[in-house]
RNA sequence: GGGCCCGUAGCCCAGUCUGGAUAAGGCGACAGCCUUCUAAGCUGUAGAUCGUGGGUUCAAAUCCCACCGGGCCCA
């Protein structure tokens, strides 16, 4: 049995009350054992007692089995402090992983519930940004998460191929640069045509109707422009799959603004017959206001589209043609409003779905001065901070391997660069703005990725020297440093289920860094390979093993690969 | 005017959901450690009125209320 099911059992068991999680802790401290439990806090309050004598009086009734986890049972001013057998403990996990291998910390969920994560979302004829990477980054993780967790996962894109942007791009390209078609990174000229745009119409209003003529005519589908918005569409979509393939990121769906419109107008007539929607001042709109959430806008008034034309649209097709339980957006968080004002539309026109729908938000990249803008062409784009990372590991993958070729220090070069992005995006929690700075983003060292890569490529050096590892270890004697490395990885099971819960994908990357930390700290302190005593050289190997396969699966899911060295 | 998010050391950030013992790390600074499995590493020192003020509690960074500062959304 698992520590703490014990402590929850034989707890229970006394108390004749389900030990609650949090009423189970780990002290900040070594010398108050390795498990405590407060349960006496929330009893004394109760019966109007002292704390410090109903844990007295209940660890007096505790007799420990044989098989029990704990040598000893303390009290300390009402805290009940468990302290473990530690070599049982560690002989207990290592066997454990050694048996179970990959498999370690994958959850046992009896049905598969068909999830959607829906993320990335880039616009084309706009560039693809930072903000685009961390929206990136954070879907593919949670899809990562959910698939290891044995949820089926299905990854959507839908990126943002219509709609006022790209009216005014192609206004602009059509009126000044005609004809005009770069060599390469075509989408990313569009967002620049996309920015001269902006400032155009905002130095001269009156271009406003030039591009209102144009999105008419795309809505209407006028096959000349067709073509061109086809064929400048084609170069956005090229890049991003571009980027995509170096950041290893599937889908395995892509949903286009562009055709869902029309079945989103015939979603909103429907609403409209239905009594859900009415026209007010020429638009047809779904009054909130009942339950706190406004008006919700589904076409404008001269009847061009919106997002939540298309989205309502979208959401149908993933309940009815997917066939999906849950579905999650990965959105920003300034879009808070809007899809609780969705969600609701949806319930309101009879999806039960709707309920379990979910909004995960994220604080925008900005710089310290504000806000970055692909309208004023302020935004740092992905293709020229990958380049400048790439450049960095670079020299640093040369300082250390002077001896490689070229095509080799690329490559690892590659794997390291891009592993600091995501890392860098990944580390912070959703809600939190990152302010981007150039500097904290090229560091290789402390809590970084490359840090987490380093870790795993040195616990992988000593593996592939080591050869064939047993398949049963025994522990007669551990030390601190092996027994703090080995609670760490014991915890990973329950981070998984936490996660899958929380869909705080930021944890996962906390973990990983303290895990790659005792690591770290563990390689200094303990020789392995060079160890003389046969019995703990093989229960090193195995405590090598076990985290090179935790900090190998946490990687993964974080979609950060590992280089062969570094 | 209404709503949401953020505020923890010079800088960045975890912990807040589910209150618990001495607030965890990183960068930067200072002092050490490479003839021993890769120093992108390890060890140590200095650095925190947890935005402010109240309240609840045996116990508050964590819960409640008010305010201040920053960001966002709606009107």
């Amino acid at each position: 049995m698992e520590p703490i099911e014990e402590i929850k059992k034989i707890v229970g068991k006394i108390t004749k009350l389900e030990v609650k999680d949090n009423w189970i802790e780990v002290p900040p401290d070594k010398k108050f054992g390795d498990f405590s439990c407060t349960i006496a806090f929330d009893l004394a309050k109760e019966m109007k007692r002292n704390p410090n004598e109903i844990a007295n009086e209940i660890v007096k009734k505790i007799k420990l089995g044989k098989e029990s986890n704990f040598s000893k049972i303390e009290v300390i001013s009402g805290y009940i402090n468990f302290f473990l057998k530690k070599e049982e403990f560690c002989e207990n996990l290592l066997n454990k992983i050694l048996k179970e291998g990959k498999k370690f910390g994958r959850l046992n969920i009896g049905k598969r519930i068909r999830t959607m994560v829906e993320f990335s979302q880039p616009n084309t004829h706009k560039a693809f940004h930072i903000g685009h990477l961390r929206n990136t980054c954070l879907g593919d993780a949670l899809s990562r998460i959910l698939e290891f967790a044995n949820f089926d996962v299905i990854r959507a894109n839908y990126p943002g191929d219509i709609g006022t942007h790209v009216a005014r791009c192609l206004w602009c390209y059509l009126k000044f640069h005609r004809g005009e078609e770069p060599k390469e990174r075509k989408g990313e000229w569009l967002g620049k045509i996309y920015a001269e745009a902006c400032k155009r119409i905002e130095e001269n209003p009156a271009y406003e109707a030039e591009v209102k003529e144009i999105l008419k005519k795309l809505e209407e589908r006028d096959k000349k422009l067709i073509n061109i918005w086809r064929k400048t569409r084609k170069w956005s979509l090229d890049d991003f799959k571009r980027i995509y393939k170096e950041l290893d990121v599937k889908f395995d769906v892509y949903f286009f603004e562009s055709e869902l419109e029309r079945k989103g107008k015939r979603i909103v007539e429907e609403a409209l017959k239905k009594g859900i929607a009415k026209i007010s001042e020429g638009a047809p709109i779904v009054d909130l206001s009942a339950y706190g959430l406004d008006v919700f806008m589904l076409l404008r008034s001269d009847g061009t589209s919106l997002y939540s034309t298309k989205d309502l649209a979208l959401a149908k097709e993933k309940f009815e043609k997917y066939k999906i339980k849950k579905s999650i957006y990965v959105v920003g968080s300034e879009q808070k409003m809007y899809f609780q004002q969705l969600f609701k539309t949806l319930e309101l026109l009879g999806f039960k779905q709707a309920s379990d729908c979910y909004h995960l938000s994220y604080e925008l990249v900005m710089f310290e001065s504000g806000k970055m803008s692909s309208r004023e062409g302020t935004v740092v784009l992905y293709d020229e901070l990958a380049d400048k990372m790439k450049e960095k590991a670079y020299e640093e993958v040369r300082k250390r391997n002077p001896k490689i070729s070229e095509k080799e220090a690329r490559k690892i070069a590659e794997i390291i660069a891009i592993g600091a992005m995501k890392y860098g995006m990944l580390k912070f929690d959703n809600n939190k703005v990152i302010i981007f700075d150039w500097e904290k983003m090229l560091e290789f060292e402390g809590d970084t990725g490359p840090y987490l890569q380093y870790a795993c490529v040195r616990a992988n050096k000593i593996l592939e020297k080591y050869g064939e590892i047993e398949n049963k270890i025994r522990c007669n004697q551990v030390e601190e440093v092996e027994i703090e490395l080995i609670k760490q990885i014991s915890i990973f099971p329950a981070l998984i289920k936490k996660i899958c819960e929380t869909y705080k994908v930021n944890l996962l990357a906390d973990y990983c860094y303290r895990l790659a930390s005792k690591f770290n700290e563990f390689y200094d302190k303990c020789p392995v390979l060079s160890e003389k005593d046969e019995e703990k050289k093989r229960m090193r190997i195995a405590i090598v093993h076990a985290t090179k396969l935790v900090i190998e699966r946490c990687l993964l899911l974080l979609g950060i690969k590992i280089p062969e060295f570094m």
